[in-house]
RNA sequence: GCUGCUGUAGCUCAGUGGUAGAGCACCUCCUUGGUAAGGAGGAGGUCACGGGUUCAAGUCCCGUCAGCAGCUCCA
């Protein structure tokens, strides 16, 4: 994740600053609770944290008195000092300290290494550094700590819940202002916010958590990204199919999907006796599709594309507005072909990916995940996959970091990871290579020398989920959609009455030419423009006596200062190029 | 799912165990306005839900649901 600003340097790594402002840190804590356990407190991306057993609960009162303390500490902390302790004196001295979890770690250090202590003034803590050299090379106003929540020893669920303080530091207070400014940037564009400020989307309990409502503006956008995904889908051979939302439960016995994943599909109901569960995928829809009939290798590759939607039991404490939910719509689609295809098939996909995340103005990098300990089907066919995606990303030009061992059991694959306006990074397409659904469903074709094969089977995914794609561009794009998705770009101003019929006749002729608008008239000019701009509308059309006069209007438009005289023809020109070229900008 | 916090008007939030509040939004009227908030009035509440303590609960206690910050998880 890359920040909007270049951060000052200092006389040591910021990762060595935010090391031992954490170290300082606990020792505040402690003072405060003298009978708290410590366990690990390593910097992190833009800060540090601790983790922490205590007495009682934190909450964010607490945080200014422990920083007030940790204040306290560096006037008088002084130096830095590592020093290097056998394991009997090291561990002599947690015990004396009554730290449980430092001892723990004690003990996970092999034998032969180095035992470290970093000490300042009377705290020290098993820790192989690196520090800052002094305490004043600590900027006083530099750091800040921003929240507390739970985290589990050792990050695993079946042991104890410790309390984590998250702080950041840096090496100036200009940077901290400039990262607490990022900060709340980030909360303004939140999609959770604007989605109710905008009246996007909405969540509700009685229907149940992680369902999402799309309201009018949001359907809008969703709307156009669709058409355009299934323009760009018919272009490249790909074909529409629809599978039911519900099946009998020996579907996915036989997909696998029940076997390895029955804690995350929705509880059965019954049906005619029977269980049936709501589908947690699309992937068996689409093998029963083409297994509905004998297929030649002269149908190959078949591509089947659905924007199907699934359900997901996902745990509740990991909902999150839009992001992550318990029902969302895949733009999926599964392509059938025999192995010599595979990788131009995956080379398709790669420009597909391309052309789409483009347009969008992300930033993109790719991952080849390659075999997981546990997996299925034998070397070779892993080998030939892994070389067809490694072959067509070459083909493309794109660089392939590594995920090893990071693929799914079925098969390797590429995923993308995708950066925001903001510089943060999102999950992003995935493309799969899958050798377990084709054998499980027996599909075949027979090949030219009428024997029956095996095809390979592609799943992949562009947006991912409609829900989580559209989330994140609420946020890449803080509510300002571009012109081609903007569910409302164009607001019709009139100054007073006396232009509201010629506001009518603009505003029909706008919207004729496929763009939504409204009209708002009454009350003064300011507070209109207000509004429109707080609902974040990018143009804004003027009316008064004199654009009557003169048969033109006048144009105001979002982030640019001057304001345009245009004719209602030269407008709607403007609009369409903006539209069809599918800029970004107004 | 786990830990902690939170739940009062559509939104953001005040509210000592004793008659439910503000700003914005909304509605009505006045204002006819030149590029980010004109004025006045009005309406709006099962204080998340269910129990309990108490003469009395928005306020204290327990449970449920949901949200928030993380953790774990995400085929």
């Amino acid at each position: 994740m890359s920040l909007p600003f270049e951060p000052q340097s200092g006389p040591a790594p910021l990762a060595a600053l935010r090391h031992s402002v954490s170290h300082v840190m606990a020792d505040a804590v402690l003072r405060l609770f003298p009978e708290g356990k410590v366990a690990i407190g390593p910097p992190i991306e833009h800060g540090f944290y601790y983790d922490f057993e205590l007495p009682r609960p934190l909450t964010e009162e607490d945080l200014p008195r422990i920083e007030a303390e940790m204040r306290r500490i560096l006037a008088e902390a002084g130096e830095f000092r590592r020093l290097t302790l056998s394991r009997a004196e090291a561990e002599e001295r947690l015990r004396a300290a009554g730290q449980p979890y430092k001892l723990e770690l004690l003990a996970d250090i092999p034998e032969g290494e180095e035992i470290s202590f970093y000490e300042h003034g009377t705290w020290g803590d098993l820790c192989e550094g690196p520090h800052v050299a002094r305490a004043d090379q600590i900027p006083a106003d530099g750091f800040r700590l921003l929240s507390v929540a739970g985290a589990y020893w050792r990050g695993d669920a079946s042991q104890p819940m410790l309390q984590r303080i998250y702080g950041t530091a840096w090496w100036s207070k200009k940077d901290l202002k400039k990262y607490l400014a990022y900060l709340e940037e980030v909360q303004a564009r939140d999609h959770r916010r604007l989605g109710r400020e905008l009246d996007l989307f909405s969540l509700h309990p009685e229907f149940g958590a992680g369902l999402v409502f799309w309201h009018p503006k949001l359907a809008h956008v969703r709307r156009r990204l669709e058409e355009w995904w299934w323009r760009l889908h018919e272009e490249r051979g790909y074909w529409p199919v629809y599978t039911p939302h519900v099946a009998g439960e020996p579907v996915f016995e036989r997909s696998g999907h029940l076997q390895n994943y029955a804690d995350m599909i929705w509880a059965p109901m019954d049906v005619d006796g029977r269980p049936h569960r709501v589908k947690p995928m699309n992937c068996p829809g689409h093998v029963t599709i083409f297994n509905s009939r004998r297929h030649s290798y002269r149908d190959l590759p078949l591509r089947f594309a659905e924007l199907g939607t699934v359900y997901r039991y996902e745990p509740s404490g990991t909902l999150h507005g839009m992001l992550r939910v318990r029902g969302f719509t895949q733009d999926d689609a599964h392509i059938f072909c025999t192995p010599a295809q595979l990788e131009d098939e995956i080379v398709g996909v790669l420009d597909l990916v391309d052309v789409i995340l483009r347009t969008f103005g992300y930033e993109y990098t790719a991952y080849l995940a390659t075999r997981p300990e546990k997996s299925l089907g034998d070397d070779a066919i892993w080998e030939h996959a892994m070389a067809a995606l490694r072959a067509a990303a070459d083909r493309r030009g794109l660089d392939l970091a590594d995920d090893p061992g990071g693929g799914v059991f079925y098969g390797p694959k590429i995923d993308f990871k995708i950066r925001d306006a903001l510089g943060r990074e999102w999950q992003g397409p995935t493309v799969q290579v899958d050798f377990n659904l084709p054998e499980r469903f027996d599909i075949q074709y027979n090949d030219a020398d009428n024997t029956l094969k095996r095809p390979v089977m592609v799943h992949r995914a562009i947006f991912g989920s409609m829900e989580r794609f559209v989330g994140g561009l609420i946020e890449h794009f803080a509510g300002w959609f571009p012109v081609w998705l903007h569910p409302c770009p164009v607001a019709v101003l009139p100054i007073t009455e006396e232009q509201e019929e010629a506001a009518a006749a603009v505003l029909e002729r706008v919207r004729a030419a496929g763009f939504p608008a409204v009209l708002r008239s009454g009350g003064p000019l300011r507070r209109r423009v207000r509004e429109a701009e707080v609902e974040k509308i990018p143009y804004m059309v003027v009316l008064g006596a004199r654009e009557v006069d003169e048969g033109r209007l006048n144009l105001r438009v979002h982030g640019v200062k001057e304001q345009r005289s245009l004719t209602v023809d030269e407008f709607l020109g403007f609009l369409r190029e903006k539209r069809d070229r599918r800029d970004l900008d107004y």
